[in-house]
DNA sequence: AGCTGTGTTGAA
DNA sequence: TCAACACAGCTG
């Protein structure tokens, strides 16, 4: 049966970007969602706002896209009170669950890569009412595919891995009309963690390298990596659907050269929940949540 | 070079 | 709290 591949979309086909006929800064008047701000290229961005300040969702090709943004984090922040766009968010007691059991800063993130549909499909399977959190695939489910320690520029400001070549040729194979476009793939890799990463994966002629682009920056921010260090590239052995996993292997960090770990997107307000986060049956319990509480205007 | 996301403001 | 507007600086 179809099993939902889960390995690769092909980036933006390029149809939906509506024609600008306006060079004028936003040429899009306003959005008729809450939450949905028009970018100055005709796309959408999503902002959510709590505490006096704006919480960024990311940019969307697609008006409704940016709508649902802004309804899964209005179901994450405001529980019942929230208002949503699209009609029936907020109707499935389980992707409810879905939300209760992650931090705000995780499900921000999640949208701001894209990765709430995958990541949400995931929670869900693997299931279990409340304790949908993302689970570390065992290392005997997987078969490893190459190393590589990381370059100064692959963590630097470029904002690219270059991946050998033969390496590249033999395990991340992509189709040759991405190739053709020069527009890449973008590949979902998760990591020991069970979390989803998406990064855009092309071919630069310019320095005849294969590389993975868009998204990296993020995954070497958040897991301070830094040069030396290897990363592992492994995919899932059961099942014809080649699951990708990136592990990193931090090199042994001298006493002096510490990096500090930034988390990403932290919303003001709250506390990044990555590292060590209370939590009590996979749901956040500090002042988090919904719990009702006397509200004084 | 183009785009994202922040700075900022004024209205609701 | 919210979106409009402008644009610095990050990203691809």
């Amino acid at each position: 049966p179809p099993g939902c591949a889960v390995v690769g979309d092909v980036i933006s086909p390029a149809g939906e970007q509506a024609v600008r006929s306006q060079p004028s800064a936003v040429p899009q008047g306003s959005s008729r969602f809450k939450g949905v701000v028009p970018q100055p290229n005709g796309r959408w961005g999503a902002q959510i706002y709590e505490r006096h300040t704006r919480v960024w969702l990311g940019t969307f090709a697609v008006e409704e896209a940016a709508a649902r943004a802004y309804d899964v984090a209005a179901l994450r922040y405001r529980c019942h009170e929230a208002a949503t766009n699209l009609p029936g968010a907020g109707e499935s007691p389980p992707e409810l669950a879905f939300l209760a059991a992650h931090s705000k800063a995780e499900i921000v993130d999640m949208l701001r890569k894209h990765t709430y549909a995958d990541e949400l499909r995931q929670g869900l399977r693997r299931g279990r009412g409340m304790g949908a959190r993302a689970q570390p695939t065992p290392a005997w489910a997987r078969v490893p595919l190459f190393e590589k320690a990381v370059t100064p520029s692959d963590v630097g400001k470029l904002n690219r891995l270059v991946v050998p070549k033969h390496h590249a040729e033999k395990h991340l194979k992509h189709g040759p009309e991405a190739v053709a476009t020069g527009k890449g793939v973008l590949l979902n890799f998760k990591d020991g963690e069970g979390k989803v990463w998406r990064f855009g994966y092309s071919y630069w002629n310019s320095s005849q390298s294969h590389v993975l682009t868009k998204g990296w920056n993020r995954f070497v921010r958040e897991k301070g990596l830094r040069a030396r260090d290897t990363i592992v590239f492994s995919h899932s052995t059961y099942g014809s659907e080649k699951q990708l996993f990136i592990d990193c292997k931090k090199t042994k960090a001298a006493a002096t050269d510490r990096a500090p770990v930034r988390m990403p997107v932290p919303p003001p307000g709250e506390k990044p929940s990555k590292a060590r986060v209370v939590r009590l049956f996979a749901v956040d319990i500090a002042g988090d949540g919904c719990q009702k509480r006397a509200r004084p205007v």
